[in-house]
DNA sequence: ATTTTAACTGAAAATTATTTTCAATTATTT
DNA sequence: AAATAATTGAAAATAATTTTCAGTTAAAAT
């Protein structure tokens, strides 16, 4: 389920946006970190490292349009900061320790389920979610 | 599974900290809004309407100390701000609606399941987690 | 191909949320 | 009642994000 730039050039288009070379570099990036939800200063980072000139505002703006068309997915670690991930259809949950901050990733999930049966007895159509778990991973467990 | 003040008095002494009369109208607050998440400009509000003086840079610490014990859980509405609400030990997830701004609570859970197969496949020690769904309330989906 | 136009960009300024600093105060222990 | 270590709050500092606006550019129209 990974986005091509077809695809992009597609989805982005038909909704009256244009497809900037801006977009498109940031886009790849999130593409090469689809493992990693990044800031959007740590996109900012990224780009400047392959050299491209982009403004942090349209890091900024781009990422914002990005969640908006449904292409990458908002995370929150609750360490102050937004972050952005490609959205590849899977579930995309995370275990974060409160103790060394390390971020694991998890893919299990009743989310879909528990979904279906909420927008039944909600009425809400529901097109985002956002789940993560905080604690502390085998180490610190030790260490504390 | 209300907290009582006497049990957060414990709770605080107990870890050496002080039961001061800030701390307590905060937590009466968190308390009298048990369904409704608060910022902490929103607490502060209240507890200016309350009449008692109590610097907002106090609100910020106590709320982070209160989560540290235990007593508040931390949620995100994906809206720049960080939301505390009294932890009375149910599930606590939200439908938020991208529209209108609407806020539901649901109490329906998969969430201990899945954290406890989490906690054997990963050795990670779950302490807290944040769930919250986005979409289109009923209302919103018919007005677009 | 050229023109047109509405969308887009980026630097700087503004705003908003949060944290730090530090001197004065206060809850609790002795 | 005195000692002490934690706490408070105002102000300053920091960090994240948004707004503004003049100049630029992608894509539609000619």
């Amino acid at each position: 389920m990974d986005i091509s730039i077809d695809e992009f050039t597609r989805k982005i288009r038909s909704r009256g946006y244009k497809l900037t070379p801006q977009r498109r570099v940031i886009l790849e990036i999130l593409i090469k970190n689809k493992d990693n939800p990044l800031t959007p200063e740590g996109v900012y980072k990224q780009v400047k490292i392959s050299c491209s000139e982009v403004g942090l505002t349209t890091v900024y703006r781009t990422l914002e349009l990005l969640r908006k068309i449904g292409v990458v997915n908002h995370v929150h670690f609750h360490d102050g900061c937004d972050r952005y991930e490609i959205n590849d259809g899977k579930p995309h949950h995370y275990l974060i320790c409160l103790n060394c901050g390390k971020v694991e990733r998890t893919n299990l999930c009743f989310i879909d389920k528990m979904q279906k049966i909420l927008e039944k007895d909600t009425a809400f159509k529901i097109t985002e979610h956002c789940l993560s778990f905080f604690g502390y991973c085998r180490f610190c467990q030790l260490r504390k």
